[in-house]
RNA sequence: GGGCGAAUAGCUCAGUUGGUUAGAGCGCCUGCUUUACACGCAGGAUGUCGGGGGUUCGAGUCCCUCUUCGCCCACCA
């Protein structure tokens, strides 16, 4: 029950998948999958078919076995020589954290992903779907610190080298798992090319970005305040210092004024009670950084203090003598219209420092430890210093109360940034950052946007991608842990020359060959997630042949919690480095919820296991469920306490199709059957007609709903084209619907008697009946993907598909060819050329159904035939019901030429009806005869949308006051309908403005309506009579 | 504070440029173990399309407004 060992020569591609991992997750159930693997009598046989289907469908006895078949044969492979005859389809997965599980968000991503590559895999695309993991450097060394801190120790212990070692062995061991576990859910990636950002290949990747970006003049040394994680050690960009709201205090603090300044100011502007010494009252939400005010601005304007401007206040705490300054930045509004400025500490404070040449001294240390760090001599008193920032906020306000300078606290709800890895409030700081300037980069994300090259679905996230990329910032790109890639600049220990920024080690100074030493910091993990598109395709190789022919891919899948982190920066390093943006589309899913609507999370509780759901009811059941409810945009509202509900609807649908298999191989025979081609259209009946008609709307719908895969000029979106595809569960319904409601409920029982009766027409019925549900598993495959190729396999199909097939699909299995893939970067050298081919062919690289009826007139006409017999079993149907009989009790039904007469006989109509008799008597049971008047009974009657009339005697059983009720209903809402549409006719407003073929399809069915209505009356009133 | 979105059956949601008597799944009610399937089959009920106003021959669909709920962004100390 385990997967093959994944390609040697990915391992070290990835640096992290060592050991082939169990399907499932090593729990206590894992044992009971290995027993069913052995046991069971249809362990490995289902995927091949040579044993007869088993009454219950039991997905973990095919799902792991069928995956390694297919992965074995290569058909989740792409070849960079194939991208020239096919049309590539490329996807790059978003790639989970080296150090992540599967959860129930990477089970709904990777999914839809799947579902699509899938789709273009069968519609002979050359599908590639690249995957691979994040180094995720905070993430990552967060993870092994705790490790750290069992044994007590911290990473400064250990130091920097055995520290990233010990990381490494880490990533090594354990890393990578949930690409293992994303096969268990079908996904169908290119294993042979799974990356890792933190890889030799993609390392050079993201140094060449970092040297060019520095070339291009976007890359700078920034001495600016950031934000810092006192906790993680480290700067964070502005993305990853998420605002989360939380109930403050705000602490009113008198400064007061300098005794040499006051002079002849009386009272204090702000205080026309006197009663407060002259000064100036801040407010502030941290008053731990008054340590480190150098000023207090007030707004240029504001009268109130015009006179206190360059006179200077005492600091309270420290005593240090600080000047009132005017800046614009000062808001009179809020407070008392003056604010305290702490250079080092707030980034606005800093902006307003530089202004007027303040100091800028820090107090709080990298640890969050209140000190004298820098420039800060006798600003924090020997009782606070070496407190933590929340401790010395607490005895800074102890000090103030005891001075009488805090004059007010007011509880006060404002946001603040918390560190999106470890969730530690963080630290404005001031220090030395690397940092990429935006705005150029920014510019050609929205040219690319502007000109159609790029969609976002749905489309309300354009929007907030073209304000993000407008109001863009400098990104700072250096982090001060030590699990990333290193900043790839030298600094001469020797002399003054500038620091160099090389692709190579340097070893030397250039200048005078003295020692170097490279900078301390690593690069934000995203600096490499934003070149994965490329890197992972061989850049900055830019003759690699997989470069060439796979870029740019076509669709990024997501979630719009990164719409910034990763899928914004993606495009600027697409368009900067590529010239192209990396993806036409952009489609963020919806998150997955509880009943609550909370998103799942670990701490919540919440959180559904995929795994766990795969066991218990298989992956396709998974993934039904999560794609049949999956609206465009829309969130999937799943119950963690009932999985049972939860994904009934997956598995339902998985038990349906897998008994309409077990009917066709028992009714039509595991032997193929004719192809369609060779069966005369003149033996098709009407049932056959109709389903060949349904399948044709089916194929035209999930077209519809999924596509265009692409832009139809190759590379911008019409405005027509740009809202259409990927509605995922409209794609989903309309296969379940033909297959379900159309095929098995309707034409599989009609079907039943030809079947049994064999003969041509039985011969006609299986061709029919094995082409359509051949058809429905090929649409059906992107979605659940182990049952379809399970049963296709062994369902009777034509003794000649090839038409059917994609050409050239039959795919190696010899593993020979795969055990020697290459890594990412040269895995084109194999080529198909060399792949031996069988003549086993996969469902998953059959060719996706195209319509084939659509202007074939007798197909149209029997169509009608069958729907006009299906209007009849429904009303034989609905009387049964109404009049409790047993579906199997005998049952007269006669056909009369309708209460509109004789007259009114339609000879044609009832001929038509009359082919269809046999059909209607097998699907009620009841004995159909034709009768010229309508005759006298005591009867149920139905009106046919043809104009013939249903009776059905039922002697002392028929209830007229039913009848009647039944009918002055119809009447009832019919009339209504039929008032508004004539009153809608006689409008000339309506008949000269609306569109002619409107108004003459109106006045058709107002006839029609008018018809039926006057037939129902009429026969109400012969009841009533 | 700014911007965006949503409100349709008990629940989750479709409803594509305004044009069938507004649909699906799940749930609910009734009947049925008919040799593919009770994880099923057949039949059935259920909506003043959030409130109000407007445009239009015609509005679930477009506009305004109100209410409720989400999401994103933002330096108000």
């Amino acid at each position: 029950m385990t997967l093959a060992a994944p390609d040697p020569e990915n391992v070290s591609a990835m640096g992290a998948m060592a050991e082939p991992q169990p399907m499932h997750q090593p729990e206590n159930s894992n044992e009971h999958s290995n027993e069913n693997a052995h046991d069971n009598a249809h362990g490995s046989d289902l995927a091949t078919g040579s044993v007869e289907l088993p009454a219950v469908y039991i997905a973990s006895d095919i799902e792991s076995t069928l995956y390694a078949e297919w992965e074995n044969a290569g058909v989740f492979r792409a070849h960079a020589e194939d991208a020239a005859e096919r049309e590539p389809f490329v996807m790059v997965m978003p790639p989970p954290n080296v150090t992540a599980i599967l959860h129930v968000g990477h089970g709904l991503n990777n999914t839809v992903q799947d579902v699509l590559i899938r789709w273009r895999r069968m519609s002979g695309d050359e599908a590639l779907w690249v995957p691979g993991t994040d180094h995720a450097g905070i993430a990552t060394q967060n993870v092994v610190e705790k490790m750290l801190v069992t044994e007590g120790k911290t990473r400064f212990d250990v130091g920097r080298a055995a520290f990233t070692g010990r990381v490494e062995k880490f990533v090594e061991e354990t890393g990578g798992q949930i690409l293992e576990q994303l096969k268990a859910i079908g996904a169908s990636a290119d294993w042979s090319r799974t990356a890792y950002t933190f890889s030799p290949q993609l390392s050079r990747a993201v140094r060449e970005a970092f040297v060019r970006l520095h070339e291009d003049g976007l890359i700078y040394k920034g001495h600016r305040v950031i934000h810092w994680c006192p906790r993680c050690g480290t700067s964070l960009s502005d993305e990853e210092a998420e605002f989360h709201e939380s109930s403050g205090k705000l602490y009113h603090i008198r400064y007061t004024l300098d005794e040499n300044d006051v002079g002849n100011l009386a009272t204090a502007p702000d205080d026309a009670d006197g009663a407060l010494p002259p000064g100036i009252t801040v407010a502030t939400t941290r008053p731990e950084t008054m340590l480190g005010d150098t000023a207090v601005a007030v707004h240029p304007g504001d009268k109130r203090y015009q006179a206190l401007i360059g006179k200077h206040l005492i600091l309270p705490v420290n005593g240090l003598r600080i000047p009132v300054i005017a800046d614009e930045y000062t808001d009179p509004e809020f407070g008392s219209g003056a604010v305290k400025i702490t250079p080092a500490h707030d980034a606005n404070d800093f902006e307003v420092g530089k202004r007027h040449n303040l100091p800028a001294p820090v107090v709080i240390d990298a640890e969050g430890i209140v000190r004298e760090v820098e420039d800060a001599n006798g600003r924090v008193p020997a009782s606070l210093s070496g407190l933590d920032r929340f401790r010395a906020r607490e005895q800074i306000l102890e000090m103030l109360r005891a001075d009488g300078s805090l004059l007010r606290t007011e509880s006060h709800s404002h946001n603040v940034r918390h560190c999106y890895r470890c969730n530690t409030v963080v630290e404005p700081r001031l220090s030395d950052q690397w940092f990429v300037s935006m705005k150029p980069l920014a510019a050609r994300a929205l040219e690319a946007f502007r000109t159609g090259e790029l969609r976002i679905l749905p489309e309300r996230w354009e929007a907030v991608y073209v304000n993000w990329l407008e109001g863009i910032r400098d990104w700072n790109i250096s982090r001060q842990i030590w699990w990333g890639h290193r900043i790839p600049v030298w600094y001469c220990d020797e002399c003054d020359s500038p620091p160099i920024v090389s692709r190579e080690d340097v070893q030397a100074c250039p200048s005078c060959g003295g020692g170097v030493h490279q900078d301390e910091d690593v690069l934000d993990t995203w600096f490499s997630s934003w070149l994965w598109p490329f890197s992972t395709l061989g850049w900055p190789d830019e003759d690699s042949p997989d470069l060439k022919a796979f870029y740019p891919g076509d669709v990024l899948v997501t979630a719009p919690e990164i719409l910034f982190f990763w899928v914004s920066r993606m495009v600027m390093a697409g368009c900067w480095f590529m010239d192209k943006p990396p993806f036409h589309t952009v489609y963020l899913h919806g998150t997955v919820r509880d009943v609550q609507h909370r998103k799942m999370s670990k701490s919540l509780g919440n959180g559904i296991d995929p795994l766990d759901v795969v066991r218990l009811f298989g992956a396709d059941a998974l993934r039904w469920t999560m794609i049949s409810g999956l609206g465009l945009g829309v969130d999937v509202m799943l119950d963690p306490d009932d999985l049972d509900t939860s994904f009934a609807s997956g598995r339902n649908f998985c038990t349906k199709l897998w008994n309409i298999s077990r009917f066709l191989l028992t009714r039509v025979g595991a032997e193929n059957v004719l192809p369609l081609s060779t069966v005369s259209p003149d033996s098709f009946t009407a049932a056959d007609a109709w389903i060949l008609a349904r399948l044709d709307a089916a194929i035209a719908d999930c077209d519809t709903a999924l596509g265009p895969p692409r832009p139809a000029n190759g590379h911008a979106w019409t405005d027509e084209d740009r809202r259409r595809g990927l509605r995922l569960s409209e794609y989903a319904e309309s296969a379940r619907r033909f297959v379900w409601n159309e095929l098995a409920d309707w034409y599989l029982e009609s079907s039943k008697p030809r079947l049994a009766q064999g003969g041509a027409d039985g011969d006609v019925a299986r061709a029919v009946l094995a082409h359509c549900f051949d058809a429905a598993l090929r649409l059906l495959h992107p979605v659940v993907p182990f049952i379809t190729e399970t049963l296709w396999q062994r369902v009777p199909r034509a003794t000649s598909n090839e038409d059917y097939n994609r050409s050239s699909t039959t795919v190696s299995t010899s593993p020979s060819a795969f055990s020697t893939a290459s890594s990412s970067a040269s895995s084109t050298a194999s080529s198909t050329a060399t792949e031996s081919r069988t003549k086993k062919s996969f469902l998953a690289t059959a060719r996706w159904p195209s319509k084939q009826f659509e202007s074939d007139s007798s197909i149209k006409r029997g169509a009608a035939a069958f729907e006009l017999a299906q209007e009849v079993i429904q009303a034989i149907r609905h009387t049964r019901s109404e009049y409790n009989l047993k579906p199997g009790a005998p049952m007269d039904v006669l056909v009369a030429s309708g209460s509109a007469g004789a007259a009114a006989r339609n000879p044609e109509n009832e001929a038509l009806l009359a082919t269809q008799f046999p059909t209607i008597e097998a699907m009620t049971r009841a004995r159909l005869s034709m009768v010229g008047n309508t005759p006298t009974l005591l009867a149920a009657h139905h009106l046919l949308s043809n104009g013939n009339e249903l009776i059905i005697p039922l002697a002392h059983l028929v209830d007229l006051d039913k009848e009647r009720g039944r009918l002055s209903t119809e009447i009832e809402s019919l009339a209504k309908a039929h008032a508004s549409l004539e009153s809608r006719l006689a409008n000339e407003k309506f008949t000269a403005r609306a569109p002619a073929e409107l108004v003459e399809a109106e006045r058709a069915k107002a006839t029609e309506w008018g018809e039926r209505l006057s037939g129902l009356k009429r026969k109400l009133e012969s009841l009533s009579s």
